[in-house]
DNA sequence: GGGGTGTGGTAG
DNA sequence: CATCGCTACCACACCCC
């Protein structure tokens, strides 16, 4: 199928807006917060291998899918036989599908079977159709099967195609439908005057010749400034019907985006700036979503919030019917060439045997090329299935789309276009108001994603008839090798077997199919275009070249529209020929040499030959979803996350695979994009992923989720802004082979939380072309400073010294396992706590059924719960390892009136690994809410009896001298140890039992009590300062036991009066607005400082280094500002007791200082820190650290 | 230069 | 009446060692 989802007119825009600025080497200025909303990447290192089951339709679906699809193959069988047989009507109306008929009618069976159905004398679960003329409603769901009207039969046998059933239905479907959804629309009012449509049509045509004129853009504005007002006013009207929390941000309109912040219009009503709206923009949008919950009015489309939206979505999406039909091709492939000695090859029996009758093949068709491939592709899928039951629109312009053309203004996504309507320049992917334009009397037909699938599987069957060298390619589309058929047919020539395919698939489905021929896959590919429609094309390898000549370069598979842009833009070149001038090296460097070397290859007619049979092991299995995601709170996005979590894990269970790392994509809406046009659409995005190794390759959906939720925590992204999530699972192992890859389990750390490259990268554009932060706005997908101070505090919950974990991690793992006795059960890793501690004296003390439903949930032994004695079990898992002690804090302000609490874990030098004193919130999240309030209640009063053993523990034990030992020797030995974790978490507002006692644990924390000597005057007095001197003040009495351990002096500043904290970006409602939050999974509290926005040790060495260089290359760069914000940075560091970190930064800023020039000014500032750092140093702990590595 | 991460691009 | 912008793969830049 040609689904080439073309870029819609917005998207083309910013395209060339994007392109040319990165050709040209600036960096997109202030006016272009614009840039491709390309769709989701992703990229995965695993080895291929062989065989994946995964069919990809889940819970709501794939069952039936599964069975109706091997029904089908085994119905397709006998009515094919049948048909041989049964000469009359020679056509397989029904073929592959099933009917029970009640009340029972002979005659209507026996039509249905001998127009190539199956009967089945009761219903079962396989029953495709029940005919009836009435049954009772209550019973029409008990069974498989939906309730036609005898007409079907009887009139599709008159119309001589098989109708669509939709409209024989005894039960109108669609009806029912439709009311559930106008229940979630609540009414909305969209039969707007026709002077609203006007006006609607007239933004559209203003986004056209914006669109198409991007140069253009100011003086569209100036040329018709009524216009674009009213449709401006227009649309925003709009925007607050959808989300009318939203309005600042939704007046800016998508379309219009590129060239609105030159636009005057735009810029009244737009009148958050770039440089501070950030975080005001961000504490409003969460404001104000968390107030107004619900529309206002009007239309709305269903989101990622609601339930059932991911079944919902997954079963309308095109896209995600050709990627998932794929799978199954591939599957059925696999499968069938595994069993290919009992296969039969019908079909190519006929052939044989056709060709054996009339020799009457012309010599010069006859094999010319060593090899013989087919590209055999439907035309136009969509479309032609739909209009199986719908004849009377065949000759007509008709495209299939969700919308149903009724509302002009539709931005619905054409999924396909019949010919007749491609002649009027519509195309695939394009929007319905745009074809409409085009040809007004266009077609509308939706979609049927249940015939796709039948007749695209109809489609595989007719073909692995005649052979199983097969690659499918898409759902209407395929690639065979065609060279062993024809060698065993002598005489046969490529095209008589082409039409002979083409016409066993027409008689099966009633679709017509074009093949191309040719030596490659290349030329096959290209064949097809030219047979297109409803023909055969051989394009042979001595008329490849001329003919690839003067093709445009986009026809050439694997040249997109970025690649054709950058093409023509650098090279002006626009066919193939004009490829050919440009000299390799050059093309080399545009485009990359791997695809310049393919470029160039298939200007010489070169392409593979080799074809992907199918149950190839895939190297990853993923699932994204940038449809509709709109949380207006924090419960939503992880309720969200956990059912994506299970969907993948279902997906991977399918599969029979488990991966061992988990990747996450999420889309966040653009600083300034409003409301995309497209009913929700992503609209203009920035995308960040994140990747983490997991412990071990698993599939269990309580792992993703846990890692899930503490990266998406940590990242800076106001939850109104979420566009689209996806996760991926690689580096996978499959069931079936596990004997070959057993031991490759990956003792990794668990999550790598800080690290991200691309802000890196990021930074380093922004260094490289333009003074700190001016650039940002624009290019960072990473909020704007302030922001990122927001996300900082927000989400910089463990220090993340990932690096230093990854390093330590063999020596703390092979600790661990020295320890850990009973050696803990893997899957116990997942359970209750972020600690990774299992207690189950929790689970005990709760009531059997939920103990048992947790248990039942984290895969734990309930019986072991019954039987164990001794007060805990001990899980510890790698990353939780790596944190023996732990930091726990309340960095919260009482004026702030909300009681936040931390995860303390007291250590008991007995047993380091003591049992959990709180449970993972997102695990509480996860339960129903009946179930995790009793959890909450059970877990209070459970941990009421602990909390004086807790307390006499750590009065007796001092373990605070245990930690400030091992801190100090990590310290003074530079063995790489993480020793300190804070991961507290936040409980209810009004929980008091566990937020009191968790604030008093809180307490015990070493770090939180350490009152750092003030070395050097503090100027600044940043807002993490004052959070932590306001802590400080809090836990002034416990700092004498603390001093005793740590020999401090205490000439901490001042305490600073908590309200003053109140937080300028208020991180507290980001995560605890308790206004939408019930149960916030994570609180402020300790922050490692960031700088620049940079997380942990690793970036921020990366910020440090460019920082350094760029100011190396242009010293106008270098900024006083600069130096004291790094001061700052290590002060802060120091005094908030990252010592490790600090101590891995300032190694690092030594080591950089060698390497700068005498005269560089950073060589100074350098030296000054390192001074005055030691100097803290010593202050603190009595003497320097060791900067030699 | 090998291995890792994050992002871009592409096909249907 | 909206609207269903997936998924698996390759390539590359950049980082660290």
């Amino acid at each position: 199928m040609k689904n080439t989802t073309e870029v819609d007119i917005t998207t083309s825009r910013d395209t060339s807006a994007t392109t040319s600025s990165t050709y040209t080497g600036t960096v997109l200025n202030g006016h272009s917060t614009t840039t491709t909303n390309a769709a989701i990447k992703q990229k995965n290192r695993a080895r291929r291998e062989d065989a994946n089951n995964c069919n990809g339709f889940e819970e709501w679906g794939g069952y039936m899918e599964a069975k109706k699809a091997k029904l089908d193959l085994q119905l397709n069988k006998n009515s094919s036989k049948k048909i041989g047989n049964d000469p009359p009507s020679g056509i397989n109306l029904f073929n592959g599908l099933s009917v029970y008929v009640n009340p029972p009618e002979p005659k209507l069976r026996k039509l249905f079977v001998q127009y190539g159905g199956q009967f089945h004398p009761y219903r079962n679960a396989k029953t495709d159709f029940i005919i009836a003329s009435n049954l009772s409603k209550s019973s029409k769901s008990l069974y498989g099967g939906t309730t036609v009207k005898p007409e079907w039969i009887t009139d599709s046998i008159a119309a001589g195609v098989q109708l669509n059933y939709r409209d024989y239905l005894l039960y109108d479907l669609n009806k029912e439908n439709n009311q559930l959804t106008l229940t979630q629309m609540m009414g909305n009012q969209r039969g707007q005057s026709s002077i609203s449509r006007i006006s609607k049509s007239n933004e559209s045509l203003d986004v056209d010749v914006a669109g198409v004129l991007s140069v253009a853009c100011d003086t569209t504005g100036e040329d018709n400034p009524a216009a674009n007002t009213t449709s401006i006013s227009n649309d925003d009207d709009d925007n607050i019907i959808q989300l009318p929390s939203n309005e600042d941000n939704n007046v800016q309109d998508e379309a219009l985006l590129p060239c609105d912040e030159d636009n005057a219009v735009n810029s009244q009503i737009m009148p958050e700036n770039d440089e501070s709206g950030g975080l005001e923009e961000f504490i409003q949008v969460n404001e104000s979503l968390s107030t107004h919950t619900a529309p206002v009015n009007g239309k709305k489309i269903k989101t990622a919030a609601e339930d059932g939206f991911l079944e919902d979505f997954f079963g309308n999406s095109r896209l995600h019917l050709i990627s998932d039909q794929k799978k199954d091709m591939q599957n059925k492939i696999g499968t069938l060439r595994k069993a290919i000695d009992s296969h039969t090859f019908e079909y190519f029996d006929e052939f044989k045997h056709q060709n054996d009758q009339n020799n009457n093949f012309s010599v010069s068709d006859i094999l010319v090329d060593s090899v013989i491939l087919m590209h055999i592709d439907m035309d136009c899928f969509f479309v032609s299935v739909g209009l199986l039951s719908r004849p009377h629109l065949r000759g007509k312009p008709t495209v299939v789309t969700h919308s149903t053309g009724k509302n002009s203004s539709s931005m619905s996504d054409i999924a396909s276009a019949s010919y007749e309507a491609r002649q009027f320049g519509v195309r695939n992917g394009m929007w319905v108001s745009d074809a409409m334009k085009l040809c007004p009397e266009l077609e509308v037909i939706p979609y049927d994603f249940e015939e796709y699938r039948r007749v695209s599987g109809t489609f595989l069957d007719v073909v692995s008839k005649i052979t199983l060298d097969i690659e499918p390619s898409s759902v209407d589309e395929m690639v065979i090798d065609a060279t062993p058929i024809l060698k065993k047919v002598p005489g046969s020539s490529p095209r008589d077997l082409a039409e002979f395919i083409r016409t066993k698939i027409f008689e099966a489905v009633k679709c017509t199919a074009s093949v191309g021929i040719g030596s490659n896959k290349l030329l096959a590919k290209l064949a097809t275009k030219k047979a297109k429609p409803n023909g055969v094309h051989h394009l042979k390898v001595e008329d490849a070249q001329d003919f690839i000549q003067d093709l445009e370069v986009r026809e050439l598979p694997g040249i997109g529209w970025s690649t054709e842009s950058k093409l023509q833009d650098v090279f002006n070149a626009k066919t193939c020929k004009d490829l050919l001038q440009i000299p390799m090296q050059n093309l080399s460097k545009v485009v990359g040499p791997k695809t310049a070397e393919n470029i160039v290859k298939s200007c010489k007619a070169i392409g593979p030959t080799e074809l992907k049979y199918g149950f190839d092991r895939p190297q990853s299995i993923s699932l994204d979803v940038n449809f509709g995601i709109r949380f207006t709170n924090i419960d939503q996005l992880f309720a969200f996350l956990m059912k994506l979590c299970k969907e993948l894990s279902a997906r991977a269970t399918r599969a029979q695979a488990t991966g061992s790392q988990l990747s996450i994509r999420i889309m966040s809406r653009k600083k300034g994009a409003g409301e995309p046009k497209k009913q929700g659409g992503h609209g203009i995005v920035d995308t960040i992923s994140r990747s983490t190794r997991l412990f071990q390759p698993t599939n269990d959906w309580s792992s993703f989720y846990r890692v899930v939720s503490k990266i998406v925590k940590l990242l800076p992204i106001p939850i109104a802004d979420y566009r689209g999530v996806g996760f991926s699972l690689s580096t996978l192992t499959f069931e079936f082979d596990k004997s070959s890859n057993q031991k490759k389990t990956v003792q990794r750390t668990l999550l790598d939380l800080a690290s991200s490259r691309g802000r890196q990268m990021l930074e380093c554009a922004k260094k490289s072309s333009n003074k700190r932060g001016l650039a940002s706005q624009n290019v960072t997908p990473l909020p704007l400073p302030p922001q990122q101070q927001v996300a900082d505090d927000a989400n910089c919950l463990s220090p993340p010294d990932i690096k230093r974990r990854k390093l330590d991690f063999k020596s703390i793992v092979r600790a661990d396992e020295n320890k850990a006795s009973p050696k803990p059960k893997p899957a116990l890793k997942s359970a209750i706590s972020d600690t990774g501690d299992v207690d189950l004296n929790v689970l005990r003390e709760l009531p059997e059924d939920i103990g048992r439903e947790i248990a039942l949930q984290y895969k734990i032994d309930y019986s072991l719960v019954q039987q164990q004695n001794s007060d805990s079990i001990s899980v510890n898992t790698v990353e939780d390892d790596i944190t023996t002690t732990i930091t726990k804090s309340k960095a919260n302000s009482p004026s702030n009136n909300e009681k936040m609490s931390s995860e303390t874990r007291i250590n008991d030098s007995k047993n380091p690994y003591s049992e959990i004193d709180v449970i993972d919130p997102t695990y509480l999240c996860a339960l129903p809410e009946a179930i995790r309030n009793e959890v909450l209640l059970q877990f209070q009063e459970a941990k009421k009896g602990r909390q004086i053993d807790s307390v006499t523990v750590a009065q007796d034990e001092p373990c605070s001298s245990r930690q400030a030992l091992e801190r100090d020797n990590a310290l003074k030995s530079h063995i790489v140890n993480d020793t300190e974790k804070s991961d507290p978490e936040q409980c209810k507002k009004d929980a008091s039992g566990p937020s009191h006692l968790v604030c008093d644990e809180v307490m015990h924390d070493e770090f939180e009590c350490t009152t750092p000597p003030q070395i050097l005057s503090v100027p600044r007095s940043s807002t993490s300062q004052r959070r932590f001197q306001s802590r400080q003040s809090k836990s002034t009495h416990l700092s004498s036991r603390r001093r005793l351990n740590f020999e401090v002096h205490d000439t901490s500043p001042p305490s600073i009066p908590s309200h003053e904290i109140a937080e300028k970006f208020d991180i507290h409602r980001f995560w605890t607005d308790n206004s939408y939050m019930p149960l916030p999974p994570e609180p402020v509290c300790t922050v490692m400082p960031a700088l620049n926005g940079a997380v942990g040790v690793e970036e921020t060495r990366n910020v440090i280094r460019l920082g350094i260089s760029s100011s190396l290359y242009d010293p106008t760069i270098y900024d006083s500002e600069d130096a004291e914000t790094l001061r700052g940075f290590f002060r802060d560091l120091i005094q908030r007791g990252y010592i490790k970190q600090g101590h891995l930064l300032l190694k690092y800023i030594s080591r950089k200082h060698k390497t700068l020039p005498q005269e560089s000014q950073w060589r100074r500032v350098i030296e000054e820190i390192v001074t005055s750092v030691q100097l803290q140093f010593i202050e603190l702990y009595g003497g320097e650290v060791n900067l030699e590595s």
